[in-house]
RNA sequence: GGCGCUGUAGCCAAGUGGCUCAAGGCGAAGGUCUGCAAAACCUUUAUUCGUCGGUUCGAAUCCGACCGGCGCCUCCA
């Protein structure tokens, strides 16, 4: 059984989707008006991991994020670099694909664009706009909150303290200062679109309501994003789609914790953003994945050199016993010895712990207790059949790649490609053996060091010599 | 002011009433293997969970107070 820690109630509550085994899911994805940073980065895999769980589980997930390419911050960009707005989008839309790609995010079903949808949030508005949800002030469209009886529900806040509160500034045009914009009017030099309100473009919460309505459906599963967005942008979807449709909008809303550099929140005026992508110059996907699924989710995170360097060593275990495995499945054996090994109890732990509000901390522990206990029956037993390491292979396959993505055995397959390059590095070290026999030491051990150099890294052991390549 | 999160070993971090009074990763120390390394394995590394009280047969886990860190309430993942 499922659990799932649900903004809505604050409670954890039992995941039962509406028409299962479909489940859809929406999170909210980037602004492209720069490349996204290390912060967007753990939504992005943390929704990336939910998915793949909930996948593992059998579930059929229609997962979609959008891409906000329209806004003020893209504007904003747009005359900075003397360019239009459109073409802001689009280079960093594209940046954003070739993110998720390095970092292993599986891709979304959907990835629906603001301006892709502009027909289906002038619908909405209209449809707000009749129900009295929405008024028309000189071109501006506002949603008013206090037609919204359960305005406030997400976030626990009430329209009276909001308002009491000293940081609202006031806008004339509005009726009330927590009423916020559905439709901008546009100023010259801004991108726009025709309306019944004339020209102008969405406001930022409705495009969410709009296309999460057109690929999801008017109700739907799951629904994640960053903390801050629970207010006001999750509690406005609601109040959206909720006016609109009269019914409600989804079930389960997912928030994830901050990331923070040093503890301090990333921001432009202390200067600490780092881009996912400058990130991925220094450490691995896998790193960055498993940093993050050993914390959880809905946690605060503090982000840092050692956080990812240690991750980078942890994972070095986990590769290394997928390079062992890879080489004695290609072994073929036969016969020999299958060490007992319960799998099936690491599977249950592994769902145990991913079940309980996808504790993935508690997954890759059960992971890691998997890797030594491998290897302590490696290093116990000789001839050991196929079967065991089919039966590692899988187990490794499903959790640590299939779900947390912090393995890729592609790319440990890989290594063994370049024939010619395999039949010298073997010759290297048949010489090298001979050297060794002769107590040669200097020889050997220059032959090996040398290969070091260049990113062969050689290890005996009883059976002999066996190298892996390390990537530069 | 309102709402919410958080304080567990040198660092990161699960656990949220007894069954693990404490997972896992990194780091550190010792050992096995090895010519030496590397890898791997074994052992050690929190009688204790911010502080002080309380509830209970029993609490890191519930309650209260206090101290500390953080976020949201304005664009923000």
């Amino acid at each position: 059984m499922l659990l799932i820690y649900n903004t809505l109630t604050r409670t954890k509550e039992e995941f039962n989707p509406i028409n299962p085994p479909n489940v859809k899911m929406y999170v909210c994805g980037p602004t492209v008006y720069d490349y996204f940073h290390i912060g967007n980065a753990r939504s992005f895999i943390m929704s990336d991991i939910i998915r793949r769980y909930l996948e593992y589980k059998g579930y059929e997930v229609k997962f979609v994020m959008n891409l906000t390419d329209v806004d003020d911050k893209i504007i904003k960009k747009s005359i900075d670099q003397k360019r239009d707005a459109k073409s802001v989008a689009e280079d960093y839309s594209k940046a954003f694909f070739e993110d998720i790609q390095k970092l292993k995010i599986k891709p979304a079903n959907d990835y629906p664009k603001a301006t892709n949808h502009i027909k289906e949030i002038i619908d909405l508005i209209k449809k707000l706009e009749q129900k009295g949800f929405a008024y028309n002030i000189d071109g501006n469209v506002f949603y008013n909150v206090n037609r919204f009886s359960n305005y406030g529900k997400l976030s626990g806040k009430k329209i009276d303290e909001l308002e009491s509160g000293a940081r609202i500034e006031i806008n004339d045009e509005k009726k009330d200062p927590l009423d916020f914009a559905l439709w901008k009017k546009a100023k010259e030099g801004e991108p726009f679109w025709e309306s019944p309100w004339g020209k102008g473009r969405p406001g930022w919460h409705i495009e969410c309501s709009a296309m999460s309505c057109k690929h999801l459906g008017e109700t739907f599963d799951i629904h994640a994003g960053g903390n801050d967005l629970i207010f006001p942008h999750h509690e406005n979807e609601i109040a959206q789609s909720e006016a609109a449709t009269g019914k409600k909008f989804v079930n389960y809303w997912i928030h994830f914790g901050f990331l923070n550099i040093n503890n301090e929140k990333m921001s432009k005026s202390l200067g600490n953003i780092f881009t996912a992508r400058d990130i991925l110059k220094i450490y691995s996907a896998e790193a960055v994945r498993l940093a993050f699924a050993q914390t959880h989710y809905a946690g605060p995170l503090n982000f840092s050199d050692e956080l990812l360097s240690s991750a980078e060593k942890g994972l070095e275990k986990l590769k290394n016993l997928a390079e062992k495995i890879e080489e004695e499945i290609k072994e073929n054996r036969q016969e020999g010895i299958v060490p007992k090994l319960d799998f099936e109890k690491y599977k249950n732990n592994f769902g145990t712990a991913m079940d309980d509000d996808f504790n993935s901390p508690q997954a890759c522990a059960v992971i890691f207790d998997f890797v030594r206990d491998v290897n302590r029956a490696i290093a116990e037993n000789e001839n050991i059949s196929l079967k065991f390491y089919l039966s590692v292979k899988e187990f490794l396959q499903n959790t640590a790649e299939g779900v947390l993505g912090i393995l890729d055995f592609s790319e440990t397959a890989n290594q063994s490609n370049g024939a010619l390059e395999n039949d010298l590095i073997e010759l290297l070290i048949k010489l090298r053996q001979d050297a060794k026999l002769e107590k040669n030491y200097v020889l050997s051990d220059k032959i090996r060091n040398e290969l070091k150099n260049i990113g062969i890294e050689l290890q005996d052991s009883k059976s002999g010599t066996t190298y892996k390549k390390n990537k530069k």
